[in-house]
DNA sequence: CGTTGCATGTAAGGTGTTACATGATTAC
DNA sequence: GTAATCATGTAACACCTTACATGCAACG
């Protein structure tokens, strides 16, 4: 049998994983899942690559796709995780090193070069950043009320949930000790 | 006039970035203080990258290159932000609207998939993610002990690292409550 | 005399994005 | 009727990585 160790991609396990849960599910199904759970702590991909991993797997083996006509004419292509897939996904979990975090904050970036703005311009940004992660904080929580803690499965989900609302509260509170600073500097010398 | 709003990518900006502090950088230099800067808050690209990227802002007139022979045959390209650089970098700052953060949390990604493994096994990918997460916390406190608050450019880079030690301590923190959550799920019912 | 650090690049390939193209069904 | 949602995919391209290729200088 193959070995396709390295033609899985993170986001191919991420879906696959998606697909673990037990349910069959469609590209859009797994896409709108994706944006609701994995956009959190990944990066959502986008429609079209969900519908290219999603092949991908198929043609793996670790998934099995069937078309469904439900009414109307227009088929619908379900996905649902062979057991090769499960047993794929069981092992690249306990074997796999787990990669560093990869991280992309653009505000960081932004205030790294403040030394090329105004100081009251600088602080707009980092206000704007806050009110989005603020939303992001909301948006979490809504999540993690949709869970349940208790269960075999989901369980862990929102144990995931329940750190991103940590993280993103974090977030905040750095943000405001950003905020506390810039002024420092701003009001004092210079 | 070009207007290569779209032509220079996040990490160009970033590379343009770590020349608007005004040295005349090599490739390799480069290279070594993004990763002892950009890596913390934003992905340190490759070496290769690097020279690609430096070579594509010096075909835009935003950085200037000229080759330097010191004592030895070998020729190093050294690189410095031109005054168009400096005010393209001014205007993206200013103008650009900030992307949300782009996070990649492999770790996260596993505990949302613990349904597919043992406790264990969940809880010691957990630790080892905790040990690497320590180790990036004194390399961003020995980068912070370097630099200066109350410089004028480098005072912003003293924010970002202090950010960051705070950003790394609350994921030890986030690390260990998650940890005590695993040990109650599986210590308990189940 | 071998390894590490300085130094620069090319080639190939993987991963993912945006834009485009198409069309049915449902809700207002 | 028209807008939003469901639904699937292709094409072009951007971005970045790994592997490779080369070579000098300094240190032990």
């Amino acid at each position: 049998m193959s070995q396709p160790s390295r033609s899985v991609s993170a986001t191919g396990h991420a879906l696959l994983g998606l697909l673990s849960f037990g349910r069959e599910l469609s590209g859009y199904e797994v896409k709108r899942w994706a944006d609701d759970s994995l956009r959190f702590f990944y990066d959502a991909p986008a429609m079209s690559q969900v519908y290219v991993e999603l092949d991908r797997l198929a043609g793996l083996g670790l998934a099995a796709s069937r078309d469904v006509v439900r009414d109307g004419t227009r088929a619908t292509r379900v996905y649902r995780i062979t057991r090769r897939g499960r047993s794929w996904l069981r092992r690249w979990l306990a074997d796999t090193p787990v990669p560093p975090t990869a991280l992309k904050h653009h505000l960081a970036l932004r205030v790294f070069l403040g030394h090329l703005t105004e100081p009251e311009r600088l602080r707009a940004l980092v206000v704007a950043h806050r009110a989005h992660t603020e939303d992001l904080l909301g948006e979490l929580e809504a999540v993690r009320a949709g869970l349940d803690p208790e269960d075999p499965d989901f369980g862990h989900a929102w144990l995931v949930a329940d750190w991103g609302v940590a993280y993103q509260r974090g977030e905040i509170a750095s943000l405001d000790r950003l905020l506390g600073q810039l002024d420092e500097r701003g009001g004092g010398g210079r």
